[in-house]
DNA sequence: GTTATATTTTTGATCGATCCAATGAGCCCA
DNA sequence: TGGGCTCATTGGATCGATCAAAAATATAAC
């Protein structure tokens, strides 16, 4: 059978074939891709010709080992069909796209296991860095043990479980949850409400007790009293919360509002409240977290925490290029903070 | 300085480090790494350990050089801040993970320009094979030179404009649309409906107009008249559906259902109708598309079609990967099934 | 015409792995 | 003792790019 026949099945077209072609020697194609100003007028464009013609496409794998550089970023994320990080991931993606890098995606579905699993996986890849939102139960020990001392790492949104070992020294993005949760408190204290209720989340994860921090802050401050039953704990999906709604009320009294811990929670608790033929908004009061795209969309609208899940993304990128630019910068904890929206849903309380 | 000071600050260790403090070859390093039979238990062992006393992590890019292979697949969206397409991506993810892939991530924002930068960066790093969901004004010619004839291209939900290139053998997975709007206007027939209306999207995107053909048929089919102002176009969000609900009520005669573009415009339509005091599954019967999370969870509960966009993200990696195992497989154009799932929100037409 | 200087191009090693053909060791049996 | 055979191991070339230093060519200076 012939070398080439009709139909172009060859193998990649590589800087060889076109330094063949050309005459000349693969540095000088090399030099040409990179534009350096090194090369003759004349014999750029030549290369530049034969570039197209033979629709050459650049190695950047091979590039990468010989330089001993990289040019991918992973993303480890616990929930990629959450909205919050879905928004989160489109932020890192522009901003690592930007500067000239790729992401390497890896979800770990909030499984600690899994979390270790895609870890390995991409370390093999050699991303110069990791932008990771750790599983629940991620533990950091093993975290450094999947990874090396080598590969910088973001943290975000929660921290992993475990102490941190002192010599890796990993970034942090934090939300600010215990300020938000006090200024939406503050809010409905404002408003006139005195029974406040805590709705949603689990204690355990760290991002939920932080919130349930600031909530207690601001009733302290208030001085006012909280009832062991105001503090309704359940998975933070609209489902659980719209299920756990009766809770708040089995015992008097009875709360008049509540903080959830996010929006999803919020708008359970709304359905739920609706059930019970309570009107949110006009005879109970509700703050979310997160302001996800439905939030301002409800019936009522919900007052929320604006995280800005996208920006987050962005500035998670920002940090780790920064870091990757400056190995020896000293570590740091950023906590970005969050501003309060005010909408319908965080009524008076009823005249009663 | 000492070769090795106390702090692990050197740079990466490679199979030839392992080799040398083993005192065996780089080969046969090399073959216990790929748990080759050949090697002695014995060498095995300690190689083995000295892997792991230095902390050694496999250089993947080096090894896809040489053996011309790729261990990556290429995601590239129009729009993952979406529900719809992060569960798709979720999907996607699991998937290529489970068959020993990662996924590279790309964003397009829904700008044609942007899908073609990324679809060229992205090819520089040797993807396998590219699942695209293509940005609105995509074109298949453009894609194609992006790409070069050689890596395999799936298309998931639209084709790109332009008349596809024949001898680009790109697979496609589309939803069945046009079937899937069909049974929901049938059902809202059965009902009792005989003023039904299309509502939302624009009417250029293929999905739009497929799922307009679908209605447009049960229509016919029922002998039922499709009065103009009962067709109405907005963008496929929430707040474009509710600012356009007037639209619908203009002219006599005013319809009694609509089915919807998608269940953002469908809870922007019921969104829109409580604010005009109609309500929604009692007042007006209202359908959406693609039984987003929410879906199930408004007031009332929206009666729509489940694409199941987590199952076709694992589907449409699924085909690819197929195809990468047999290039010469007869191209194909796969019609995933969507059902119609049938809540509150499509009531019979009131009494009068 | 020769030396010096600037410009352009090339050679050969290299990144970290894999492949192939060749080699060495150990064993059995004639 | 050596030929044949299996079992383990290895050297050297290779993938597609980059780099450093050397070489070739052109231009300028005297």
């Amino acid at each position: 059978m012939a070398k080439e026949t009709t139909h172009p099945v060859h193998r990649k077209v590589t800087i060889n074939d076109i330094a063949r072609e050309c005459a000349v020697s693969r540095a000088t194609v090399s030099l040409v891709l990179r534009g350096s100003p090194l090369v003759n007028k004349h014999t750029r464009a030549r290369v530049e010709e034969e570039l197209r013609r033979q629709g050459y496409v650049y190695n950047r794998a091979a590039a990468n080992l010989r330089r001993r550089t990289s040019s991918s970023i992973a993303l480890v994320l616990n929930d990629l069909a959450n909205p919050f990080f879905a928004e989160f991931a489109a932020g890192v993606d522009a901003a690592v796209g930007d500067a000239g890098f790729i992401t390497l995606l890896g979800c770990t579905s909030e499984s600690s296991t899994r979390e270790l699993a895609v870890l390995g996986s991409l370390i093999e890849h050699g991303p110069a860095g990791i932008i990771l939102s750790p599983a629940e139960g991620s533990n950091a020990q093993q975290v450094l043990a999947a990874l090396g001392p080598r590969t910088p790492l973001l943290l975000f949104n929660r921290e992993p479980g475990g102490n941190l070992p002192e010599y890796a020294h990993w970034d942090l993005l934090m939300l600010d949850n215990q300020r938000g949760m006090r200024l939406a408190t503050e809010h409905l204290i404002t408003r006139g409400h005195r029974r406040i209720a805590f709705f949603g989340g689990h204690r355990d994860s760290s991002s939920c007790y932080q919130r349930h921090a600031g909530y207690v802050e601001a009733m302290q401050m208030a001085g006012l009293p909280i009832e062991p039953h105001w503090q309704v704990e359940c998975a933070p999906t609209r489902i659980d919360a719209a299920g756990s709604t009766a809770a708040l009320f089995e015992h008097a009294p009875a709360p008049t509002a509540a903080v959830c811990y996010n929006d999803a929670v919020a708008l359970g608790l709304m359905l739920g409240l609706n059930q019970r033929g309570l009107r949110p908004g006009r005879d109970f009061a509700v703050t979310g977290f997160d302001d996800i795209a439905e939030a301002s969309m409800s019936m009522p609208p919900l007052t929320t925490l604006v995280a800005a899940p996208r920006a987050r993304g962005r500035q998670a990128a920002e940090l780790l290029l920064q870091r990757l630019h400056d190995t020896a910068l000293h570590t740091r904890r950023t906590v970005a903070p969050v501003h309060l929206v005010i909408r319908e849903s965080s009524c008076p309380p009823p005249a009663s």
